[in-house]
DNA sequence: GGAAGTGACGTTAGCGCTACCTATACCTAT
DNA sequence: ATAGGTATAGGTAGCGCTAACGTCACTTCC
């Protein structure tokens, strides 16, 4: 009720707790991790008051002292308002949360330089791994050298130049497979609405729609092939336009799920044209028409990331003990995708 | 080539750096920040070996030494997969981040203990802050006893019995508001597809949609009320039930992005029934039917909670000087919510 | 020519913890 | 009784940094 300000009063350190329970420094930290050594009634004085002094362990200290990393796993994705980017950070951490760690998060935004700055500063921060949406094929500044032995997991898209372990889509399987059920069900025009050819991502989805029709002796035709698309204002835009043509596409596939909303509205009723997209669409049962889709889960990724990451870390901490391969082979998961397809209720 | 096992060896320490640079450490510390009192010499070859060693600054040593924070805010959500929080997170590190502050995450999976425990730890890492948005009534652990001095911001439920800014959205207002225009078409029995009374947001919602059938002297019917909703599998057969009564609701309101998808798959194509739904529907425009909603903006909400703890973190450590009440009076930031509407498309 | 700067460094100390060691007290077993 | 445990405690040192101060060479001005 009177003096002490809590704002202004310092926080306590353990040897403020050790003077007032008039033990050692040693006994306070010893009593708090629930070490051996301390007696029934050391420990109880201990706790009681670090709970009347509202202490907490300084986590700076403990590492700087233990050596040891920050506990920390640095997740940087390119835009986190994406579901698919959120959804592999959760996963991530559903695995390390087992092990007492926590994800650090950063937005890239696309930019390179941003990716390079933050992976830096994580580095700074000590963190024990990281997991990387690379947002260019410049992977340069995740080398051995610049890393320091602290692991990293490429999502989405494979290493270059690197040797690194990564998570993958099968970007060009389940677009080749979507296609082949579009042609299958009898279109022979197929437009592609996908992201420019810098992107991996767009790049192995606009390779297997390539495939596809090309298996099936189907030309691909420039017309009906946008690979501007970088959110659903552009890509509405650009199937507008196909559909306009005095020769439209008979079927559309939309190369991801910003993408496939854009479409959807430039078809609007037009319920005869197919649709395809790469990504899951949760509303695809409340639209009145057909639609396949590939999907895949982003949770299910950012686990297997997560592994990826705490197996090296063990690999590490355990290889003082036993010899192994000097380079460590890099492994890669690969999701398996699952095409769906929704058809229309014949009401 | 040779020796070095880039695993194995240990992390070059400032002192390393020194050495090899044949500088005092202090030399090579004012040369890495940029500080003055190092000749443009010194300078480059300190920065040389850095490069050679890849060396970087141990941050824990750094914040111990300097007795700061970790520039590190926790965000505490419920669940992250649910674009509403990844949102916030967004926001929130949209605006520490342009101090160098990075965001760490946490889900509680509305779980109070989980929330607890993240929150102690969170304290233990030194976090220069908090943003949680609780999973109970139970705020108890966030009190100035307990954070000693580290600033909270919950977002989307406002503080019980503790001194805390907060960020909300005016769940009530955009409920009634629309609720009222529902009624303002024509609708009578018009339902409510809620969640629990124990979570607060679904309480507020509820209690617009009440006072909204209240102005216009409607009776609320307990058949056309549904609070036990948690994910859209619930909620649609809780529609699909209110649809089957012998004099079914004409409308139905659903209170979140959740619900409204279940709602949606139970009214299916009869587009008669009149539907609103609080959150934004981003493929409200692809369903050809009317369709009424509260949208607010996440990241905005996100953007205030991070301006709210960086304006406490200015405050405390102008707190030296000038005096200031000793009780300083918690700021509420309130969303404005967008009520829209999508009118059906005549084909 | 000596007092008083000025810039470029180096030295010291200590942030808050904990691994490792030493020091008591109090038991056994010989 | 004395050596050898076993539990409980305290002492010491140092993790990797950097604020604060000390040192030294080299100006600059009266």
């Amino acid at each position: 009720m009177t003096a002490s300000a809590p704002g202004q009063s310092r926080r306590p350190t353990l040897s403020d707790v050790a003077r007032r329970a008039g033990v050692s420094p040693m006994s306070v930290s010893r009593a708090m991790r629930g070490e051996s050594g301390v007696s029934a009634a050391t420990r109880a004085k201990v706790l009681e008051v670090v709970e009347e002094l509202g202490y907490r362990l300084n986590d700076s200290a403990r590492s700087l002292k233990l050596g040891r990393g920050s506990d920390l796993v640095g997740v940087v994705v390119t835009h986190f308002a994406n579901p698919f980017y959120s959804r592999l950070a959760l996963g991530v951490e559903a695995v390390i949360e087992k092990r007492g760690m926590r994800v650090i998060l950063g937005n890239t935004e696309e930019d390179p330089e941003r990716e390079r700055e933050l992976v830096q500063n994580l580095l700074e921060r000590r963190v024990d791994g990281i997991v990387v949406v690379p947002s260019s094929y410049d992977h340069s500044h995740m080398k051995e050298q610049a890393m320091r032995g602290t692991p990293v997991v490429l999502a989405g898209r494979p290493p270059v130049a690197l040797d690194a372990d990564c998570v993958l889509v099968d970007d060009f399987g389940g677009a080749r497979e979507v296609t082949r059920r579009l042609l299958e069900e009898g279109h022979r025009r197929v437009a592609f609405i996908g992201t420019p050819p810098a992107a991996y991502t767009g790049a192995e989805r606009h390779r297997g729609y390539c495939v596809a029709l090309d298996e099936q002796s189907v030309p691909v035709t420039s017309d009906y092939v946008d690979r501007s698309g970088t959110d659903t204002v552009t890509a509405e835009a650009a199937a507008t336009r196909m559909l306009r043509l005095s020769t439209p596409p008979t079927a559309i596939f939309a190369a991801n799920n910003r993408l496939a909303l854009g479409v959807l509205r430039a078809i609007g009723p037009r319920d005869h044209i197919g649709f395809a997209a790469f990504d899951d669409l949760e509303y695809a049962s409340l639209l009145n028409r057909d639609i396949t889709f590939v999907s895949f889960d982003a949770e299910q990724m950012g686990r297997s990331a997560g592994e990826l990451l705490l197996q090296r870390l063990d690999e590490r901490s355990a290889g003082g003990r036993h010899m192994q391969a000097e380079r460590p082979v890099s492994r890669v998961v690969v999701q398996v995708n699952v095409v769906s397809q929704h058809a229309r209720s014949r009401v």
